[in-house]
DNA sequence: AAGTAAATTGCAACCGGTTGCAAAAAGACG
DNA sequence: CGTCTTTTTGCAACCGGTTGCAATTTACTT
């Protein structure tokens, strides 16, 4: 059924050297050569075999994408844009779905057995030492959604998080609430921790209002329900920000459930603007993360970083913005 | 930066067939050099490469996986079970995001040049035909979520969409409507289609009751809010099956926004019953559609087709019901 | 301990390509 | 037309593995 480089040049009536040739850029061929094994090579059917030339030429143009995040819709938006990037450039995404997982040496000898060129860890919850596992092998990598280090062993793309929490918080701030907080996801997610810092550093400035923290179990609509439910148990702030879109969502079913009105009891602002968010009858006030611009740039990275291996590892933060919306109490 | 056997087979003393069978599951290799040969390898870092050993297996343990459905949150779903299904036998997901494309032949010639041992077209809106594309170059491939066929060309996993049709307009007669609707997604999908063939086969006994049909340009949010508010504009039907539950979930947005009470203005039945239909905030009333089901099948017929070619193509369609929730009147 | 059967090992060819090098062909020039 | 360049071509070795086969070792029998 496979058909070889070996047969088109029978076919042909040329070497096996003139045909690989002519399927590699920049060879040396002359026209009339190309034609008969153009001519031959449909004929036949043939079309080159990616994983034997890989042999030699050390390139795959397989690029390991790897993610946890298969439960949150955001990350539809992320596969589709890192997937249209990648095939722009004639890369192929191996996808790697970790689960639970955070030991990353599965996915290492995993990705090492495949020869990719690249990986692209796309994660906001795991720690940088998951990409860097990567580059101590020596294979390009790029964090994306991870977070920023002062002096990065790997290339990170996303957002400035804690930036974010004092984004946030000024506009909490700006609403007037007496009592305001922070819901924010899994307590070891890296976004988790820098949102939370950069908020509480701007409350710190306003001891007159009552800031309170605490966790959801995870990014997900259910944990955000459950969380919020239990927080109006006792008496609720009066302007949240929650970790995530999806967990806000969560928590406004658990505020409209309870009776309360949105913005007018209780405002939420979330962190993504995923597609949904401005769905009408969810209007999410939203932090919105430039997910398209990051991914851009995050694809760029591991191709650079192909083609010239001793480049130094930088991160890439693209500034988000406030999109208002119905879940926060307007500016004055 | 790459270890290869040979240099394992010098370190160990033994020869480079050794070292391959220490790696190949019943070789015949004696515990002694296994342990010489294993030792040298660790020491080393060696682990084989998966694209080598293809070319002389005939094995690369890739699946394409094949979708255009980037923007419906239940392919997320999708994906997980896919690529964790895929994982758990030790397959690769090789990713290809369609888009818009409908033509197979970019994909069959991109995922030939990768040799893939095999290919899931994950889609309800692709022809038949796409999958047998790869059919005809003798890649073993499974249409998830495709149509019907009584002599199919390849194997198809999904559900009955005629039988799912004409459950919703059961469901919907039983709510004592006098008119109901059929609100589609795209008009050339097949599972539109099907869903409407059997939705009218039902009604066409019910002359009594009003139906009339339309579509959503898109199995989208904005599609379904669209249409609707268009619907809405002249006299609506007091109850709709929606193609998609996004589509549901977009009509149901619209539908409020015009200041009518769900399900006792208009009801809506959606179909998939993705994560967020159970949403408290959401709470659609829908028609499961078993997707761990189909995909675990999806992935079984393909490995099957793998170890045994010449196998017959076959269809399995998994049944569906109906999830009640609050966005239809209940039964009597 | 000799003889036979079974298990293990290495050799060498092969999988489907690429590429450095030298030979051959084509083109440029006087 | 002969000479010198430049381009094109094929040979052969190689990429990192696997595998049939024959030779060697080991294990069993008696």
């Amino acid at each position: 059924m496979t058909v070889t480089l070996k047969e088109v040049a029978i076919r042909a009536g040329v070497s096996r050297s003139a045909v690989s040739r002519t399927f590699t850029e920049g060879a040396s061929v002359s026209a009339k050569t190309r034609a008969k094994v153009e001519k031959a090579a449909v004929e036949l059917g043939y079309s080159p075999n990616a994983l034997a030339s890989s042999l030699t030429t050390g390139r795959t143009k397989l690029i390991g994408l790897v993610s946890n995040n298969f439960h949150n819709p955001l990350f539809l938006e992320v596969f589709d844009l890192f997937t249209r990037g990648l095939q722009e450039r004639g890369l192929r995404p191996l996808l790697v779905n970790l689960s639970a997982e955070t030991d990353p040496a599965n996915s290492v000898r995993m990705l090492r057995q495949y020869s990719v060129d690249g990986v692209i860890v796309a994660s906001s919850t795991l720690p940088p030492s998951f990409a860097e596992a990567f580059r101590d092998v020596g294979i390009p990598v790029v964090h994306s959604f991870g977070r920023y280090t002062s002096s990065p062993q790997v290339h990170v793309v996303g957002i400035d998080n804690i930036a974010c929490g004092r984004m946030a918080a000024q506009r909490l701030i700006a609403t007037g609430s007496q009592r305001v907080a922070f819901l924010g996801g899994p307590e070891k997610a890296t976004s988790t921790q820098d949102r939370e810092r950069g908020f509480l550093e701007v409350m710190a400035s306003r001891p007159d209002i009552a800031t309170t923290v605490s966790y959801a179990s995870a990014y997900s609509f259910d944990a955000g329900r459950v969380e919020m439910a239990r927080l109006l148990q006792s008496t609720p702030a009066q302007a949240y920000f929650c970790g995530d879109d999806v967990l806000s969502i969560g928590a406004l079913s658990a505020i409209r459930d309870a009776g309360l009105q949105v913005p007018e009891d209780i405002g939420v602002i979330g962190l993504n603007d995923m597609a949904m968010a401005r769905w009408e009858n969810i209007n999410l006030t939203t932090i919105r993360q430039p997910i398209a611009e990051i991914i851009g740039a995050s694809v760029d990275l591991v191709v650079g970083t192909i083609d010239q291996p001793e480049r130094h590892p930088e991160t890439r933060l693209f500034p988000c913005r406030i999109i208002e919306r119905g879940t926060l109490r307007p500016l004055a």
